[in-house]
DNA sequence: CCCCGCCGTTCCACAACGTGGAACAATTCG
DNA sequence: CGAATTGTTCCACGTTGTGGAACGGCGGGG
């Protein structure tokens, strides 16, 4: 048995090489390529000498590819890697998330935490898509969406400080919760009921229900979401989801983790 | 400007920690999971005390799950930077590859080079899908592929020895050359012409041609192809989307790298 | 039922490898 | 054209990874 980290509370600080390598090539496949070696070093938090040693070795296998003058972007074998771990996910997930949509009528998204952001791994479109302006990659702030308070509300307090530290609580429309203690006044509500809302508080006009997706020892990796117009779903309307979102969020937990 | 390592000869062994951590984490993101730790060990090609150790840092940064007793599978973190890597695809990728449908009326797929075989990271399927068993993440074999031959033919004559003695030629179907030799011959013929043809060599009743995906310095990523239905296009029809398979190339090399 | 072989896990002495501050070179910007 | 920023190289130090060997547990075959 691996000595279970547990709690694991620690933040930040890298120490393990192979740690610093992880987050170098995170940073690299965020989205926006080609990045730069400072901004790079920057977000993964390790210094620029040892992230330049590290992308080079990444350089010569492939996983990026160098622009030459310190740009660098992912690499076919990172490609090739994404496409094999974004496909192998069994089947399951898919079904899970379509008969969610059955259910519900409206466009249902799967996200997973990376760091202190959310990123879309799954969607399964509306019947009558209207417009979405989502995409599988495309990242998530953690305070102004569901499924990124489904993720704060199980966090630790501590946990929520770091994100909120690096991320902070961007305005993104007039109904952002932008104060730090209404958002964990949320994040109790949150944790009561089970489940989250938006409304309208990342995207004008869109409205969100989100489970949180919890594995064994209770920490939260990400969230499954109903999305809906605002003019065609009710506040209420969508909060009345739930209980299906819920359903669902279990089943995935399962077969995610 | 980086000293490019130019032609990078090496074969096999691994000596840098980040890189065991890649091949590694490349080999529990293979299809088939969970992964037993024997296993990853062999594919990865480290020690097994040294992926143990690996696999213990990539679990505690949630890149793996353990699913206990040395069974790994790709974790939630792991799950979001591949969404990441395969979202952001300009959308130019997408644009050329449809354009490539478009002339031709078959399905089109983009592959990527990984280690001894390719990974299908795009599709764009034909008019009338009729039945096809291609799935994004799926891999295929270099030596009884389209694709597969492009990379073969554009690789070191010792880079093709540790290909063929890793993953042998195994017989797909009738067609399927299994023979040394002969394999040599057709990737003469494939540098010669600039595309590769598979004649149901890989699966019954289905024909491709395939041109491949060059770098600046010469060495292949990948390739596109058209595939069809064997009796509905012919020898000579499918060879015929040659040069427009070609191009298509030019600007997907233009585009990736 | 017991034995044997395979696999996951732990141990540890050794030194190789990564480390990162500082100096240097190349760009970019005003 | 000069100043500020960024990419790159260097190197002395000791932390960290290393992997062969040994151990215990699980499972399959005799």
């Amino acid at each position: 048995m691996t000595a279970e980290t547990g709690g694991n509370g620690r933040s930040s600080s890298a120490g393990n090489a192979v740690e610093k390598a992880l987050r170098v090539l995170e940073a690299v496949s965020m989205p926006g390529a080609p990045h730069r070696l400072a901004e790079i070093a920057a977000t993964a938090g390790v210094p620029k000498p040892s992230a330049h040693r590290i992308l080079g070795t990444f350089a010569d296998r492939g996983f990026v590819h160098s622009h030459g003058g310190g740009r660098y972007a992912p690499g076919p074998r990172l490609r090739a890697m994404a496409a094999q771990v974004a496909g192998d996910d069994d089947r399951g997930v898919d079904q899970v998330l379509t008969e969610l949509q059955r259910q519900v009528g409206h466009t249902v998204h799967l996200a997973l935490r990376a760091g202190d952001r959310a990123v879309y791994t799954h969607k399964v479109e509306a019947d009558q898509p209207f417009r979405t302006s989502s995409r599988i990659g495309m990242w998530l702030p953690l305070h102004s969406t569901a499924i990124g308070k489904c993720v704060l509300a199980h966090l630790g307090a501590g946990e929520v400080d770091d994100v909120l530290g690096a991320a902070g609580q961007a305005r993104r429309t007039p109904a952002t919760i932008t104060e730090r203690d209404r958002l964990d006044t949320e994040l109790a509500e949150v944790r009561r009921r089970g489940y989250a809302v938006d409304d309208e508080e990342n995207e004008p006009s869109i409205r969100c229900v989100a489970a949180p997706l919890l594995d064994a020892s209770g920490r939260p990796v990400g969230g499954v979401s109903v999305s809906g117009v605002a003019f065609l779903v009710g506040r209420e309307q969508i909060e009345s989801f739930a209980p299906e979102v819920r359903h669902a969020a279990q089943s995935l937990a399962a077969l995610l983790l």
